[in-house]
DNA sequence: ATGTTGTTTCAGAATTTTCCGAAATAAGGA
DNA sequence: TCCTTATTTCGGAAAATTCTGAAACAACAT
């Protein structure tokens, strides 16, 4: 498949985005690619696309299908797979945080909570450590489940709660500026 | 400084988690020990600590104060600056959010715009890629213009819009019959 | 000035991650 | 069965990142 000069670059920022988010070039493009192609691609093209070796995209592919990104799709007349992007970008976003989530915050629970445990017998540490170590379990368990509660709700009931949360910010914060007038404060 | 054990395996754990977030391993184990520490350190007492290199802490400390981390005190008698972990989390998760949006998101967003006004020239592109990428655009100007909005909420609002979400969910999950999810059930 | 103490910079070493390409595996037809 | 086509695995090359140690720098006191 030829990339016109604007999905290249597509692609291309796409992947070194996705290099800050954990993920590597080459899987973030193969996402960025299918999304912009917007049809199902057999891996050969990808790798001829982007040039990377076809080796390379398999292993994308997979981490990609376990990030719950892409699917698997077949052609008529075609034994080759076909892959294709998750387009709704609330789902896929929705997808990648459910994976962070279980792979980090998760075990990073657990791992806290073991922590805590261990202090017991740890007879090295003062009790404000176990507290701040405490403090810290807590804290990433209140975000988890918060979290936990609103993953499940529909598109339309997030969309309203972040309504609620702008006006939320509006009654409450404008202690700072209540006009809007077009005062034209050099700040 | 004296480790025990307890604080060495949170030390540790949280040098293995901030690598699959962007920090580096001694970034990370920096900022867990100045935590629990509890109080400030000199850097050369932090090197000592997680034997590593004077010159290594000195990087690490540049980058967690540019990440609104960690401040710098000084204590009498001594001409080293010690430094001190940001304890409140909030605080802490809300500096990073800030850090990193900046840093990305903001940056994403232009690369867009860029690609959406290069678009119009490039005559080998397709509406329906087009299309694509300012949905990608939307979404993400969308989810950054929520996070401005409620950034600024003090904690107890913040607290208040979360409670918010967990009615939501409550009220609005249960309306539909009861799907069974798949995976693991509802403890 | 000169020394003393503390910090930062930086080139290259060490380590980790990513990537390629050959070989192994799989899944059909003929 | 033996081909042919599609995919995956995996050892090591290549690239990127992280870390070190020495040297430069800075601030201050003598």
């Amino acid at each position: 498949m030829e990339l016109s000069p604007v999905m290249e670059a597509f692609v291309l920022h796409w992947g070194e985005m996705g290099s800050r988010w954990g993920l590597n070039r080459t899987v973030a493009q193969i996402y960025a690619l299918l999304y912009v192609a917007g049809k199902p691609l057999p891996a050969d093209e990808i790798a001829d696309t982007l040039k990377v070796a076809r080796s390379n995209v398999s292993t994308s592919i997979r981490e990609l299908q376990s990030w719950g990104l892409i699917g698997r799709t077949q052609a008529i007349g075609d034994r080759r797979d076909h892959f294709m992007a998750e387009t709704d970008l609330w789902t896929a976003a929705g997808r990648v945080a459910d994976a962070r989530k279980k792979r980090e915050i998760d075990p990073t629970l657990a791992a806290l909570a073991k922590c805590l445990s261990d202090a017991r017998t740890d007879d090295a540490i003062g009790k404000d450590a176990v507290a701040r170590i405490q403090a810290m379990h807590d804290f990433l368990e209140a975000a988890s489940g918060w979290y936990e509660q609103i993953r499940d709700l529909p598109q339309s009931k997030l969309e309203t709660l972040m309504r609620m949360g702008a006006k939320v910010a509006r009654l409450e914060a404008p202690a700072k500026k209540p006009k809007k007038k077009k005062g034209k404060g050099r700040k």
